[in-house]
DNA sequence: GCCAAAATTCTTTTT
DNA sequence: GAATTTTGGC
């Protein structure tokens, strides 16, 4: 490579931090593979790092050493991560590493903060103002139905989520409106979905204001239109990082393109087992074809697993195995020997799962591991829930990542759109959302003829609805609100430069009469939004305006939490990645869940593949033990489903894991091939097996309850699985609601079911049952769940 | 324009 | 079953 620019003494930080040369700490402690990835600095670099292989730690090193030898100064380094969370993880070992300044690194961030950073700088190009507006998904969508309603096209048909989606898959593929093949426009609103692509962007223009799209797509078609501007940066960043490489859509993959050039010293970083982003166009091609990309790229493979223990490695490599079109690695454990198997479990309903769980936490905890070391990691957010219900009864500290976002909340919203039409006028979005909130007597038709004038003139609600308040078009008591609303914001606006912006937003708050609004409302409820719009500015103290506020909530849109106590982590698989815990929970392996059925519709095999790295990466995140769940009924938007294990229950090696006795539903997991030899001792069917003795002894008298009142009913449950177990084995392993048809409930009868007690029904449809219960009220039920009582 | 009741949809995962 | 959206009555 060229490094004929003068070479920089090395960064004064970095000097005083650590002495130079062969000796330095961060190449000491790694391996010879690592040490390779870490020094090949110059031409293409592809190190391909399986789960708990150090990748981190070579991205980090790298820069350490790029900036040691004297390479590159930090603004020299353009390093991007996929999430906040490994950004901020980076720029903290980092400086562990090498004890540079926080702010030493400024192009150290997500594609999408440095997408908006580059963005900002050169807004003008694509037609919007520096200070532009990051729409979310939620505008993003009342946006879309606004242009829907405008060519009239059928809601219900063509849904604006649906719109949503095919833009959103456009602009990760880099396509601007001209540029959306013609092939692809059956996608939606049979041709349409393209006219309303450009009049979507001519709208965010007018607005000002961009989407997370625009962030990756404008800076790719400014360096696209602007070669000298290109070059500019192509000089500026001597080293190019990328962490999560398999995450990468088309979009990101061009504008890595456009930095590195070919010749770039690009280092691209990433795990194709562990893609799990494809739903939101990441591309595993892109790691698949690195070599063909980049030509004369060094690929590295890191294969020493760090993290694991044997067992835990050799059932994620089993299930891993089942995938297709893999580069293929073999991870080798190097970290604590063999271990203990994973430990596979059922539970009869989510309930107990969290119960059950719940129990298995607390003997960790009582063995000596804090909450710390634990984690909950589910397929949906959904399941979520459960857990923190019994934890809450238990007194069992958790914390969820990734839940509810804070900044999603709708007093949250409404406060920042407040904010938002102060700092920037023409967001129209912000003005709809509060224009009548609290309520000020200006509703939809009121708002309809402000789109009608804003329409016609050109310009913005605030505009239009500023000159409105001079005029008569509108009726004198409309006319008075409009004008308080305005002139308030025209008062906020002076107080801008000069008061600090924590105290103007309390002011905007009471002012508007936004926190009086739920001041009155005297619920529970409306005092926890209180306190939420409290905490909201008290998150903005941090920031050094009100701007820079606002950019950071609509890219990060999480709240920073602090260290906190000793907690279970509960989070999505999802959300787990990269992170790595003693003990990890991954209840409800079930069909219709994990792998989730849309996956499988939208993608099919792909998708399944996709849902098995999930699983692949959920297993990786354990260090010393996994435990996996699955329940035979759970319930499912309202009702009351029962469920069969997952298939991926079937794709683990019998070797490495315990089956722990529990309602199996039915059956015991099948496991591969190669374990063969076991399925004389763990027949699929145990009922059906040579040892017909187990079927008395299992779970229904295993069980042992604690609570008298539950045992009860825990006692009919498992008797009534036993029945229709029984039944649904003598065909095949179906689920127990097929098994249904046989009973019938006629209206009248006087039922039990597990969960509501007795009851009588009152209406029947189907298998759908209405049962009045006598403690539990009305309630639909599947005929399947309950059973005659004489 | 507002509010309450009824109907409807939804739940994958996230920057 | 919850949360959102549509509807109907005032």
């Amino acid at each position: 490579m060229d490094f004929s620019v003068s070479m920089p003494s090395l960064s004064a930080l970095a000097m005083q931090a650590r002495p130079m040369g062969d000796a330095a700490p961060w190449l000491e402690k790694l391996n010879p593979e690592q040490r390779e990835a870490v020094e090949t600095v110059n031409g293409a670099v592809l190190v391909l790092a399986g789960a708990g292989t150090g990748k981190t730690r070579v991205l980090t090193a790298r820069i350490a050493y790029i900036l040691a030898q004297g390479l590159a100064r930090p603004h020299e380094i353009l390093s991007v991560t996929f999430t906040n969370k490994a950004a901020k993880e980076m720029r903290h070992r980092i400086e562990q590493l090498i004890g540079m300044g926080v702010e030493g690194m400024p192009w150290l961030g997500t594609f999408h903060s440095i997408g908006t950073k580059l963005l900002r700088r050169h807004a003008e190009y694509v037609g919007l103002q520096s200070n532009f507006t990051i729409l979310d998904s939620d505008d993003q969508l009342r946006l879309m139905k606004q242009l829907i309603a405008a060519e009239n096209i059928d809601e219900k048909r063509f849904p604006p989520r649906l719109l949503a989606s095919v833009i959103d898959g456009w602009k990760n593929r880099g396509l601007t409106p001209d540029k959306v093949p013609s092939q692809d426009a059956h996608l939606y609103g049979s041709g349409l979905g393209i006219t309303l692509y450009k009049a979507y962007q001519q709208r965010l223009r007018d607005l000002n204001a961009v989407d997370f799209g625009d962030l990756l797509v404008h800076p790719i078609s400014i360096l696209q239109a602007h070669p000298q501007l290109l070059e500019d940066y192509r000089r500026r960043f001597k080293f190019i990082l990328v962490d999560e490489y398999q995450d990468t859509n088309v979009a990101q993959y061009l504008w890595l393109r456009l930095f590195s050039g070919t010749g770039g010293n690009i280092c691209c970083v990433g795990d194709d087992d562990q893609s799990i982003y494809g739903w939101r166009g990441a591309e595993v091609e892109n790691i698949l074809r690195f070599e063909r990309d980049f030509p004369g790229a060094k690929v590295v493979r890191l294969e020493r697993n760090y993290r694991s223990t044997a067992h835990i490695l050799a059932a994620a490599q089993h299930l891993i195995g089942h995938n297709a079109g893999r580069l293929g690695k073999e991870l080798r454990a190097e970290a604590g020997g063999e271990g203990e198997k994973l430990q596979l479990f059922s539970v009869w309903d989510s309930e107990e799962e969290a119960r059950s769980i719940g129990e298995k936490i607390e003997d960790l905890q009582r063995n000596g591991s804090p909450l710390n070391t634990i984690a909950i990691l589910v397929r949906a957010s959904f399941q979520m829930r459960e857990f923190e219900d019994r934890f809450v009864t238990l007194g069992l500290n958790y914390r969820v990542v990734g839940g509810p976002r804070f900044y999603e909340r709708a007093e949250v919203r409404d406060a920042l759109a407040y904010f938002r039409l102060m700092v920037q006028p023409q967001d129209d979005l912000a003005f709809e959302r509060i224009i009548n909130q609290p309520k000020r007597g200006l509703g939809d038709a009121t708002v309809k003829q402000l789109h009608v004038l804003a329409r016609a003139a050109g310009c913005s609600l605030f505009h239009i609805a500023q000159q409105l308040i001079e005029t008569q078009e509108l009726k004198p008591k409309q006319r008075a609100s409009m004008r308080e609303f305005v002139l308030n914001f025209v008062r906020w606006r002076e107080h801008l430069p000069n008061m600090p912006h924590t105290e103007l937003a309390q002011i905007i708050l009471e002012e508007s009469g936004y926190t009086d609004m739920w001041k009155q409302e005297r619920t529970p409820e409306a005092q926890g939004r209180l306190e939420n719009l409290k905490e909201l500015v008290r998150s903005m103290e941090p920031y050094g305006s009100m701007q820079e506020f606002l950019e950071h909530v609509s890219l990060v849109m999480e709240v920073e939490v602090g260290a906190q106590q000793d907690a279970v982590t509960i989070m999505t698989l999802h959300g787990a990645k990269g992170l790595e815990f003693d003990s990890v929970f991954l209840p409800g392996w079930e069909e219709n869940l994990f792998p989730h059925p849309r996956a499988l519709d939208e993608k099919g095999k792909a998708g399944l593949e996709e849902e098995r790295r999930l699983a692949y990466v959920g297993i990786t995140r354990a260090k010393l033990r996994a435990f996996i769940s699955f329940a035979s009924n759970r319930r499912m938007h309202g009702s009351w489903n029962s469920t069969s294990p997952s298939r991926f229950i079937d794709e683990l090696p019998h070797a490495s894991v315990d089956i722990n006795e529990g309602p199996f539903a039915g059956r015991m997991p099948r496991f591969d091939a190669p374990q063969a030899a076991y399925s004389s001792n763990f027949a699929p069917n145990r009922f059906q097996s040579a040892t017909p003795q187990r079927f008395e002894e299992s779970p229904v008298e295993r069980y042992t309850p604690q609570h008298d009142r539950y045992s009860a009913s825990k006692a009919r449950q498992h008797a009534y699985v036993k029945t229709i177990e029984g039944q649904v084995l003598s065909r095949s392993d179906g689920p127990a609601k097929s098994a249904s048809k046989a009973t019938t409930h006629a209206v009248g009868a006087r039922v039990f079911h597990i969960k509501f007690g007795y009851g009588r029904v009152t209406q029947a449809d189907g298998d759908k049952l209405t049962v009045e219960f006598e403690k539990a009220g009305d309630k639909k039920v599947m005929a399947g769940f309950v059973e005659a009582v004489v």
